[in-house]
Formats: C-alpha cells, structure tokens, sequence
RNA sequence: GGAGGGGUGCCCGAGUGGUUAAAGGGAGCAGACUGUAAAUCUGCCGACCUGGUGUCUACAGAGGUUCGAAUCCUCUCCCCUCCA
C-alpha cells in the first residue's frame, strides 16, 4: 500500500520582496510552523517553566544538549525511560544540539583531536570521549527529532589560519556524522555550517555541507561579538549557496533584531538562551524595547510588562508586583519572567509567519522597529 | 551592689598607634547576558565640588597622650552576660 508520506520540510510561502518564507517541518512528534524560535532547555529542562507553561507560551519545540544529557542523567536512564521525550514529559518535536557549542563554550575543559574532542566534565571532573559517530548514536538514544552533527565552533576574533583548520575538522565530522546517520531513522540531521567570519571559507563550508545532503543546515559560530554587519554577511554568503528546499537554523540566534533579520535572509529556525535567561535576570523583551525590572523606576508601576501582550503574566501582574518578586527572590519571578519572553519572542515570530502569508512583512518589519525605537533599546 | 564583655559607615561585621574614607557580607543604584558550568557576572556605593596625589565630616559622647588614634588613657552615656 502506498502511504503518502509528508516531507520533512515544506515552504508554504515566499516573501516576494525578501529571502524571508514560512513553512512546516514535519517531525514524528509534530508540525513545526516556520519561521520559529526554538527555547533552550540544555538539561532536559527550560529552565523555571515546565511543557504546559511552553505550550501555553506558543513553544512548538525545544532544543537539549545531547552533552549535558550525556553527563547527567546519563544515557542508561535515558534509555530506560525511552528518551527524553518521555523522561521530560514534552511531547512535541526536540531538537538536540551536539555538544559543539560546548567546544568553544568549555573550552578550558576539552581538548580537540582529529577523531573527537575529550571532554572533562564540569560537573565532576571525569574524562569523556567524544566522536562525531558517538554524538549521533547519543541523540539517537535521547530521541530528538533533529540531531546537531558534532562541529567545532572557533571563538571570535580568530585568524585566518586557525578558522581554516576548524573549518576542515568540522567538515571531516559532518561527514562521519552523515554515514553514521539512519536516514530511515526518523530523526533528521543537520549539517553545520562554520567557516567564521571569512567569507571564502563560510563559502566553502555552505558548498561543502549542501553537497553532503543534510535534511537541514544550520549556520554556526553566529553571536560571538561580531559586528553585527559581519555576522548579516556570513549569514547571506551561507544561504545563497545553501539548498532553499531545505530548512536554515540560525544556531544560537539571537536578539529580537537578529530574529528578523535572520527572517529577511531566509532563516527557519532559531533558539538562544536569551529569553530565559535575561527573564531570569529581571530583562523582559517587550514590543516597545527591553525592560529591566530591576531598575528602581519601576517600583511603583502598575502597568504590565508589555500592555499589547496576552501572556499570563502580563495579563495578570504589574510591573511594580514582578519588580518585588525579583527583589526578593522569589522562585515565581523566574516563571513568570521566562513566560513572557518566551511569549514574547514566538508572538514576534507568530507574526511574521501571518505576514509572510498576507504579503506584508516589510510593514510588519517597520512597525517592529518603529515600536522598538519608542523606548530605548540595546538592539 | 559585685565581676566581666561590648558600642565601627543604611544594616551585619573585620580592624587594636601610621599607605584607613576604614576589609568582607547584605541592602541600595546602574550595566551586561546570543547552539546555558549563569535565579549569574561586573561597576558604583560618607558628603560636596569641574572624577582630583581636591575639600569637608566620620568609628557612642567629652577630654587627654602622641608628629600621628577607630585603635592608648580618663570620665560620661548606653547594651549584654554572670554572681548577689
């Protein structure tokens, strides 16, 4: 019998005067609607909201860490629980990071060599191995529905030279990973782009990684305190290589900002661990700019965070009541706080998708920064 | 009534003759945070003036010793513990 079988990635839309579309990807435990923001819940876990709270948030997937995953809990429990799916208790689509930002972020702690790099662990010192077959074979017990190859992610500023070697280190992997890759499996994999900031190597890193035949591509080493000109660049030299019938995850992105101009060039997917962890120091993204209820001004304001948004906590609490939790310590600022962002940052993209679809983005990217520069904003 | 201990900046708390406007916390104020070793980190934090090797005020109060005191001496006020 012929089961007609939906592909993995499908643009709905194109943006007529941009690179911007919305489409759906199609994952064994879901749609997801793109473009959309992935929340970073490294452990298993985004930090201080639990899957309704996501939900409710307009969350449609999660991304995890398959090398925090792989310290703890363990890949053992993992695999008694069968996945983290189940050991998380979020049904939706997961998406796994490979442990490469963990290269350049633990960088004091690994040392890299052509077959892997070897971690020690900053939970308890102990000595782990990884491979780019290894990293695979985890995410597959974790049971994420878009696997990360394992890269290597080089800091910012670097020279020539050494961005070259990585660059050839992380395209060696990329391929590993692919042959160690079930294509059958029902978990998509993704190359990763790398190549820094130059872009005859972000060129040839695009090329080399379109040509392996990744169900997706992500784009990596973005944010690490480039000008944001250099990262816009790196971004466009990638995508007019990269393949459009397949989805572009913006890795570590970003910003409101970076979120539409990533949309404006193409990109479908983001995740950062912005939201939550400024919600979490006492930041909120908000349509009107970033609110920082630590500030005494707040103090007495009764108004909510974001008086235009629908989420719990700005239908329910004032600015002046969130500063107080926040004062205090109380375990409640950090819920509410992340709800909102997180809230926040899917209603931007929410929108986009609705203006891709009515044919007015570039009014929606207007009214974006109009409403933006009517407070004052870092972005 | 007797014996002993103690009073330090908004709060707690170091410091027992000199580089002390006075360690360290906390509070307060502001900033940062981009594939999370982050409910974290950084800066400011006596007052005043144009941020300077500037002026003034300051370690319960008053007086004294000394070139120089939060630090030593005397008295006064207050607090705590134990014995009556």
């Amino acid at each position: 019998m012929l089961i007609d079988k939906s592909p993995f990635f499908r643009v709905l839309k194109n943006d007529p005067q941009s690179a911007a579309r919305t489409g759906e990807i199609t994952t064994q435990h879901g749609t997801i609607l793109t473009p959309a923001f992935m929340p970073v819940g490294t452990r298993g876990s985004v930090k201080a909201v639990d899957p309704t709270d996501l939900l409710k948030c307009g969350s449609q997937i999660v991304l995890a860490n398959a090398y925090h995953l792989t310290q703890r809990p363990g890949l053992e429990t993992l695999r008694l629980f069968g996945g983290l799916h189940k050991f998380m208790g979020w049904s939706g689509p997961i998406l796994t990071d490979s442990g490469g930002y963990q290269v350049f972020s633990l960088a004091a702690l690994r040392k890299i060599e052509p077959e892997g790099v070897t971690f020690h662990s900053p939970y308890d010192g102990s000595v782990t191995f990884f491979s780019p077959q290894s990293v695979v074979a985890a995410q597959t017990v974790i049971g994420s529905d878009i696997m990360m190859c394992l890269d290597e992610c080089p800091p910012y500023p670097a020279d020539y030279a050494p961005v070259a070697k990585s660059l050839a280190l992380t395209l060696d992997w990329a391929a590993k990973s692919r042959a160690a890759w079930d294509p059958n499996s029902g978990q998509a994999l993704f190359g990763i782009v790398q190549g820094g900031f130059y872009p005859d190597l972000r060129a040839q890193a695009a090329a080399a990684i379109a040509a392996m035949d990744f169900p997706g591509h992500s784009l990596g080493g973005l944010a690490l305190g480039e000008p944001e000109a250099e990262r816009l660049q790196a971004i466009e030299t990638a995508r007019e290589i990269l393949p459009k019938d397949k989805p572009l995850y913006l890795m570590g992105l970003g910003t409101p900002n970076d979120l539409i101009q990533g949309v404006l060039r193409g990109a479908d997917l983001f995740d950062c661990v912005l939201p939550t962890r400024n919600a979490r120091n006492g930041q909120l993204f908000t349509r009107f700019g970033r609110l920082n209820l630590l500030n005494s001004r707040h103090k007495e304001d009764p108004n909510p965070p974001d008086p235009a948004c629908q989420c719990l906590t700005c239908q329910t609490f004032s600015r002046a009541y969130l500063r107080h939790l926040l004062k205090n310590r109380e375990p409640l600022f950090s819920r509410l706080a992340t709800i909102h962002n997180l809230t926040y940052y899917h209603d931007l993209l929410a929108g986009v998708r609705s203006a891709i679809k009515t044919e007015t983005l570039a009014q929606y990217v207007l009214d974006f920064y109009a409403a933006q520069k009517a407070q004052d904003s870092p972005d």
